[in-house]
DNA sequence: TCATAAAATCCTATACACATGATATTATAA
DNA sequence: TTATAATATCATGTGTATAGGATTTTATGA
């Protein structure tokens, strides 16, 4: 049976921190931008140093470098250096069923979406 | 096959803007945060009214109600009048598997992410 | 109709994510 | 070793999400 985020044993009560519970946001939070969202579908297709993702996505070559670290320290993804490159890869392939999870929800829900001003 | 976040049949180019990563961006922001997955996690376990929300994760009904709204936003959930009370439940039952996805990847990076000091 | 409980909305201050430009580091080739 | 290409890091200003309190709206029951 899976946990939940607020724990069930005891410990945590309603009026406790959920500590686990932040950690998942800040996972969540790893794909809560448009242009890490795009540098992990690009690495879907193939792997690719960081002159690679600067040119196919037009950024920046700092925003590139600084997004893969945040995608890095959510474990999104990982780096070997390639010759003077560094080639980045998906570390978890189970993040392509998270995201076509998503693209199904967000499909029945775009207009919606879209027209949302509190976020 | 699986359309890409930008476009790939010539209209963006690496220059222009990805209105659709966007959304998807947006809709994973819904989960970016520790107490709209608290609230997330508590109506998979059951259908439930604000206040009951309130109660059982200890938050100010004014910043469940608000999450709540952005919730709703995003197409997490969903709310119906009964009686006095509005209650709201999951509006998609993937939101349970992508959840589940998340929580196996987080699993094996929890250290990682924990340490993330840019996000 | 009036009183009350439930929920939503508004307003404010604060904190944090973001983009940018400049600089520093690293690795290779000459 | 030096020059250069590739990448990472840093500092800063700006915008936006967030939490909290106060108020307003909505629905029910007396």
């Amino acid at each position: 049976m899976d946990e939940l985020f607020f724990s069930i044993d005891g410990v945590n009560t309603a009026e406790t921190s959920s500590p686990s519970a932040e950690i998942y946001a800040k996972f969540f939070q790893g794909l809560a931008n448009a242009t890490r969202l795009r540098i992990v579908e690009a690495l879907l297709t193939a792997d690719m140093n960081v002159s690679q993702l600067v040119e196919r996505l037009g950024v920046s070559q700092s925003q590139i470098s600084n997004q893969l670290a945040c995608l890095k320290w959510c474990g999104y993804v990982s780096s070997t250096q390639q010759g003077k490159f560094v080639v980045y890869r998906i570390t978890d392939e189970r993040v392509r069923q998270m995201i076509a999870l998503a693209k199904q929800i967000v499909a029945e829900n775009a207009q919606n979406i879209h027209s949302c001003t509190r976020m």
